[in-house]
DNA sequence: GTCTATATAATGATAGAC
DNA sequence: GTCTATCATTATATAGAC
């Protein structure tokens, strides 16, 4: 049954230690039903028992935390900022990675829960949208923005967010098999009005963002700008 | 203390009856702290007992489905969609009335713990969308869309889930004017790159948009269309 | 209607045997 | 390293007094 190869490995055997089963446990169990599940089942599915797991990690937010710094390590360690432009479409691509699903669903349900790795996973995720878009600036395949941070920010948001809220109300996947069939028919839903948004946009003429543009420039009382 | 005056209102006195209070606490305190919260807290907030919320709710779940069904009708009642477009915009709104506040930091943790709630609010939102996008491009402001559903799903879906993932990232709100004062700046931070968006769209060409759209009236192989 | 007291189950965490 | 046994706490929910 449990066909996944080891990555990290440290014991001679060729198989994982313990500490990772648990943590790779962990992962796909938070990753499925959420952070509310006990320690008892974490362990179950990894074979231990729910002492063991207090044992190596000390607590259940010790345990969270390791979990939250090896999926933060594996994902800034695949670079996936480099053949997506999306936030979506890099879960999306980690996704698709058989191994890596389990992944993806963490970071989905660890920015549902907040918390640190979320925070840092939103940032990083920023940081990455503001380089590509700027990469797509100086080809002069993007518009250029006139808050290029802003709109980083703004678009992962979107994109992110979007994606958590999608996979909140429908519930409907237990394995990761599911989980990669939802995300490639919410890619299938989405591509044609982001297409027509991105490249169309939405308005018809320019009079609300002229008027705005006017309004920051001259703001009418002692109102500070963002 | 409490200020607020009643709404719903079936006994003599002009005050709630107990069953309001304990429903108007716990959509406070689900509102705040997230469902996680015992019973013990809703009914210290709504100055009863546990037993005695449980009496008149049935269980835990049979108040989470009263208050539920309390958010849903404000909300109906209120026809938001009249006066703005956006749904984060219809939650800022909603905040925004001193009364409803609670009901819109209820709303947004709903749809963070997914349920039925959560399932017919997106829709009643998506449905409000497309109605108020089909009002704008009848009256000429917004550009027609080759999939007008689609599109209002996907701009519900984006703007909701961002707002969502504002307030799972940034947890720093506890009181009913801390969530106003977040919403004001979520909204001043994006407004810009919303109307850029919006009226200049975010590519340079309509090479992806056209590739698209001849792809899918003429697809490889047996591919389905969404 | 409301409370006190309690039943029952599950949680995170500890102690100590092996 | 790993397990069994257990503790203390908390959760929802119930029973019955007033």
């Amino acid at each position: 049954m449990r066909s996944t190869e080891a990555r990290g490995g440290s014991p001679a055997g060729g198989g994982q230690s313990t500490v990772e089963r648990i943590r790779d446990a962990a992962i796909l169990r938070y990753g499925r039903d959420g952070f509310a599940v006990g320690l008892r089942a974490v362990a179950a599915d990894a074979g231990v028992t729910a002492g063991l797991v207090v044992h190596h990690f000390g607590s259940k937010e010790g345990l969270r935390r390791a979990c939250d710094a090896y999926v933060l390590g594996v994902i800034r360690a695949e670079k996936l900022k480099a053949t997506t432009g999306s936030p979506a479409g890099m879960i999306a691509q980690l996704a698709e990675v058989e191994e890596y699903a389990p992944i993806a669903m963490y970071a989905l349900r660890s920015l549902q829960a907040g918390g640190e790795l979320a925070t840092e996973f939103m940032e990083q995720m920023c940081r990455d949208a503001e380089e590509y878009l700027a990469a797509g600036v100086e080809s002069g395949l993007i518009r250029p923005s006139r808050d290029p941070a802003g709109r980083a920010r703004y678009l992962t948001y979107q994109g992110m967010g979007s994606l958590m809220l999608w996979i909140s109300v429908h519930p409907g996947f237990g394995e990761v098999d599911d989980f990669r069939t939802e995300l490639r028919q919410i890619s299938n839903a989405i591509t044609l009005p982001a297409l027509e948004l991105f490249t169309e946009g939405l308005f018809v003429d320019r009079k609300m963002l002229d008027e705005y543009l006017m309004y920051v420039c001259d703001p009418p009382a002692g109102e500070a700008k963002p």
